[in-house]
DNA sequence: TGATTGACCAACT
DNA sequence: CAGTTGGCCAATC
């Protein structure tokens, strides 16, 4: 059985240290194509369609803004969980993003 | 079953 | 400098 491009997405989310964050670029094109960028995003979506718990709230896009903090349910749980971390988050952006981006293709 | 959208990125105009 | 287009895969209308 093969994984599809979502449980690819997972596997690697969920991989992602703690106290670190990645970009749906760098995920994207780790799999193969940064075109697929975008289809990470609606991997999240799924994600609570799967029994893993994907820490969604460390992916954020390539300027280290919380896009997606807003399917989070509330409106700053995405910044609430990434400051729990250790992650400075301003603006619905990560201040220190170049200090805790996680490739997964460096550490991975 | 075909067309559109979707939490993006990079390049082109 | 800002707006548009192409790209990728899967889900929803």
């Amino acid at each position: 059985m093969e994984k599809s491009f979502f449980q690819q997405v997972w596997d690697v989310v969920i991989k992602i240290p703690h106290g670190r964050v990645t970009s749906y670029g760098a995920i994207a094109e780790f799999l193969g194509s940064t075109g697929s960028a975008r289809m990470v995003g609606w991997a999240m979506n799924s994600s609570k369609n799967t029994p893993k718990n994907i820490p969604a709230h460390r992916v954020v896009n390539r300027n280290g803004l919380l896009t997606g903090k807003q399917h989070f349910g509330g409106r700053d749980i995405m910044a609430d969980l990434l400051r729990s971390e250790g992650i400075v988050v301003e603006e619905n952006k990560i201040v220190n993003f170049d200090s805790c981006f996680w490739d997964p293709s460096f550490e991975l």
